[in-house]
DNA sequence: CGCGGCGTTGATCTCTGTCAATACTTGTGG
DNA sequence: CCACAAGTATTGACAGAGATCAACGCCGCG
């Protein structure tokens, strides 16, 4: 782990928020692990051992049924960390992870983690912060299934991947099209679709490359309760 | 509040966790509030002051947007506490409340318990596995949604309610079917035409109750891959 | 070069939303 | 006590969104 990698810890909600000496005493020498894309990292229903920092990568977590569906809960990328509150729930991961681009990880012991609050309560309140930050990113996936269309829900993940909130850019889709389909709630005919829906807003896909001509456009759309009509 | 309230209090994951000194601590002589059908208890973007146990009736958690379409992220009933994260994240709720039957409600302040705290580590476990609880509910709400078809839903939804695993039963509805309908995530037309589907299962279903002749069918009808034919 | 995975496109079907009409329930006021 | 209005639930007809099934093009890889 170099200082690149620190500063990508750092700058995560969880360990941003604690005494640096803290924050490496429970990293401590841990090795970076260096996985391939579509390594299992951990399945739903096992023991909780450890949550994870990314340091470089995407990875998704998802639910299966015993008939071999799966759905994509949440996809998450290089300075996001995930599974902290499984360490917290019955000790049993609900959701089972895996990455979809090579990446590498910091696995962080759940023990560890435990006694550390008990040392230093101030600690527990940056892993509630962080846990309400995933809280809040699901109930904002369950409005957007629930209230947007398929050509919205793309609209505004587009505008997320976005480097600003207006004028226009370039977005590189930082993973497969059928994961995005997943993880949009919708099949990847439908993604097809819906992108192609967005054209006459100025967005042009060519491969994994999207230019938007007006983000605030797109945003607009993405919220907007009338659609495209001709 | 009386002995059946306190009872209600020790049986939540968060109060019932602690010692029974600093649960009463923190909630102290908060008076009960006792309110309408319909009250508004914070609006999203509101800054998090206080959050709440259920004594009695039910809660709806609900993001509005600017347009006007309300979206129904969750219903939390009798034993409940909700929330509690909201006080962690950047002290705004990102949600609103509502009751939907008239309700009583203890309302605890958001300072007495970071203060309590960092006084008391181990409490801070009880909220992250509080916190943990509501996550995992989201998470299979998000899989509920994107992966089963309305009948379905509402299939799940009755087992979650029915008071045993099989055999037959009677279930009440606990709050209006327009409600369970945007819980659900469809239009209520949808809700009416979902349960007539779920006749040929054993289902009945006369106002507010619901009369199940096998449970344990409903079930796996709830988690097939196909469906009813004929 | 041929194969397999991914993405797109087309045709069709199914589910759910929409719009509208009709009970039924509840509460209000004459 | 009844008429009436408002809110809630059901049902029908229809339209539209998205799923499904199938074919094909594209690219990377052995």
């Amino acid at each position: 782990m170099d200082n690149r990698d620190w500063a990508i810890v750092r700058a995560t909600p969880l360990f941003g928020a604690m005494p640096q000496d803290v924050a490496l005493s429970i990293i401590g020498t841990k090795p970076v692990r260096v996985l391939d894309k579509g390594s299992l990292l951990f399945q739903q229903g096992e023991p909780a051992a450890s949550f994870f920092v990314i340091l470089e990568g995407w990875v998704k977590l998802f639910r299966s049924t015993p008939e071999g569906t799966e759905t994509v809960v949440s996809v998450f990328r290089r300075g996001e960390t995930f599974a902290e509150a499984a360490i917290f729930l019955g000790g049993r991961y609900p959701v089972s992870a895996a990455t979809v681009t090579s990446a590498r990880l910091l696995a962080i012991d759940g023990d560890v983690l435990r006694r550390r609050i008990i040392e230093q309560p101030q600690l527990a309140l940056s892993m509630l912060a962080s846990s309400s930050y995933h809280l809040k990113g699901l109930v904002e996936q369950i409005e957007q299934i629930k209230s947007l269309t398929a050509p919205q829900r793309i609209a505004a993940f587009l505008v997320n991947l976005a480097p600003a909130s207006e004028g226009s850019c370039l977005i590189e889709l930082p993973y497969e099209k059928t994961l995005i389909a997943q993880r949009l709630g919708m099949k990847p005919e439908s993604l097809s679709r819906a992108l192609a829906k967005l054209r006459p807003l100025g967005i042009r896909v060519d491969r994994e490359n999207v230019s938007v001509s007006d983000v605030r456009l797109l945003a607009r759309f993405a919220e907007a309760t009338d659609q495209i009509d001709e």
